[in-house]
RNA sequence: GGAGAGGUGGCUGAGUGGUCGAAAGCACCGCACUCGAAAUGCGGCGUACCUUUACGGGUACCGUGGGUUCGAAUCCCACCCUCUCCGCCA
């Protein structure tokens, strides 16, 4: 959610982010509505402060049996509700219409974000390790069904498109995967290990900004809840309607969880193979800090991202993001990219944003310093480390070898005790 | 799913229609006392929003949302959550 105090004092720069996005002259119409609200809302108030002094008033007239004055005085108030109902009415739908208006607005991007329309316009911050040098790279898919162990026919008879059955080895390799980044991220990282509900509420969902904007990319169980796109909404809702001191900031939680994705508006992209599924596997990071701390946490962050893939030795990229292709709630986002041989460019794998106090202004999470008075909001970031899918399928891609088999890296030994590769040892 | 109990300020906890934003205690802050501290005494001490140059004034909030009433923490309805017992269940 937006200040709107902040809004209302420099709408230029909210209008030049909107306008950014398609939406040019929102931030003249939230000025607008939040100029009615508060006018009738001013108005409304002197008239409910009148009657609350006459109600007084009756109270005491019957305290001394005084019934004439009582009955007067009651008249009047019969006069003021008549005008209050519509008033009231004038002002709910107000603050409603600014509400809904402000509730499907995106974060502003920081200042120094480049600007651009799409991800053409990312910039790389760095690069890491080199593409491995593989002659004619097959895809996962082949990869994984040439082993046996990677069945989409099968996950499409029970489950449809977009659905991935692992088997064997491919399937210990994924659980392994998992197992390993959850292990760094805790033991290395100083991330606390979470396991959160994988259903949410509304307000969780509105909370972190997947609604009301996003309804369509969720899937919604029959009672209502919604089965989480992300550990990023459950882990970020633990501050939800908290008031955490300050000396328990940067909170960093992390999960590794199934995450359901609808994908409704992703028709005909990345349909062959794990790359884009409804169901998939990732270790979510998230902090909650102070203001001040957010921007070098989220560096921070990234390079908790970052470690994964260099254990893993797989090639990647670090791209910023430009203004035309973050996410809703971001103000800042870094994409890492891992190289995927048999695609020739790198793919994205995981995803940092410093979404700075938008989410925390939707749930009312705030900071308090021990002592003092007063609250602020916490700032929120999260980021994948990493997704497990496409970190499965990079594994595949990069580490097959031209019998058809996969090596596993090694720093996956231990969590794969005697397997260094999959279909067929040494 | 059934039966019952309950949700009040940072905490404990009183309050069943009017002067209750809410007693009291604890915690916290200030002052006094003290060389200092403890103890004691006095005072202060919720949040959000609107309004005002300022001082201040006002509105809302006692789980949430409705309703009754001139007036609701208090009465009514629905829902949510917690606890106890029963049932079911991994």
């Amino acid at each position: 959610m937006h200040d709107i105090r902040a809004l209302r004092e420099n709408p230029e720069l909210y209008e030049k982010a909107w306008a950014a996005k398609g939406r040019s002259g929102a931030a003249a119409e939230a000025v607008e509505l939040d100029a009615k609200v508060r006018a009738i809302k001013t108005a409304s108030e002197q008239v409910q402060a009148r009657r609350n002094d006459l109600s007084k008033q009756i109270g005491q007239a019957k305290a001394r049996k005084d019934e004439a004055t009582a009955q007067a005085l009651m008249a009047e108030v019969e006069i003021l509700k008549a005008n209050q109902a519509a008033e009231a009415e004038a002002e709910r739908d107000a603050a409603q219409a600014l509400h809904d208006l402000l509730a499907a607005l995106p974060n502003i991007p920081f200042a120094d974000v480049p600007a651009g329309a799409d991800e053409h316009d990312n910039v790389e911050v760095r690069r890491w390790g080199e593409p491995f040098a593989i002659s004619n790279p097959r895809d996962h898919v082949d990869i994984g069904e040439g082993l046996g162990l990677i069945d989409f026919e099968a996950a499409a008879r029970m489950s449809g498109a977009r659905f991935t059955v692992l088997k064997g080895e491919l399937a210990r390799l994924e659980r392994a995967l998992g197992q390993f980044m959850i292990d760094i991220q805790t033991q290395e990282h100083g991330y606390t290990e979470v396991s959160p509900p994988l259903l949410v509420n509304d307000a969780a969902a509105y909370g972190t900004d997947k609604l009301p904007k996003f309804a369509e990319d969720l899937f919604q169980t029959t009672d209502g809840r919604w089965l989480i796109p992300t550990a990023e909404v459950p882990l970020t809702s633990l501050v939800m309607g908290q008031i955490v001191d300050e000396e328990e900031l940067p909170m960093r939680v992390t999960a590794l969880t199934p995450c359901f994705r609808s994908e409704a508006g992703a028709s005909g992209r990345d349909t062959r193979g794990m790359i884009r599924q409804h169901q998939f596997y990732k270790v979510e990071l998230v902090s909650i800090t102070t203001p001040e701390q957010s921007e070098a946490e989220h560096e921070r962050m990234v390079s908790c991202a970052e470690a994964i893939l260099k254990r893993l030795e797989l090639p990647f990229r670090t791209m910023l993001l430009c203004t035309g292709d973050m996410g809703f709630g971001a103000r800042r986002t870094y994409d890492l990219e891992v190289w995927l041989p048999s695609q020739g460019k790198y793919r994205e794998i995981s995803s940092c944003s410093n979404c700075g106090d938008f989410q925390a202004r939707r749930m009312d999470a705030r900071t308090k310093k021990a002592g003092e008075k007063g609250t602020r909001y916490v700032h929120s970031l999260n980021g994948s480390g990493l997704a497990v899918g496409r970190t499965l399928v990079a594994i595949m891609e990069n580490y097959q070898d031209e019998k058809g088999r996969i090596a596993i890296p090694q720093a996956l030994h231990r969590y794969l005790p005697g397997l260094t590769h999959i279909g067929g040892q040494g």
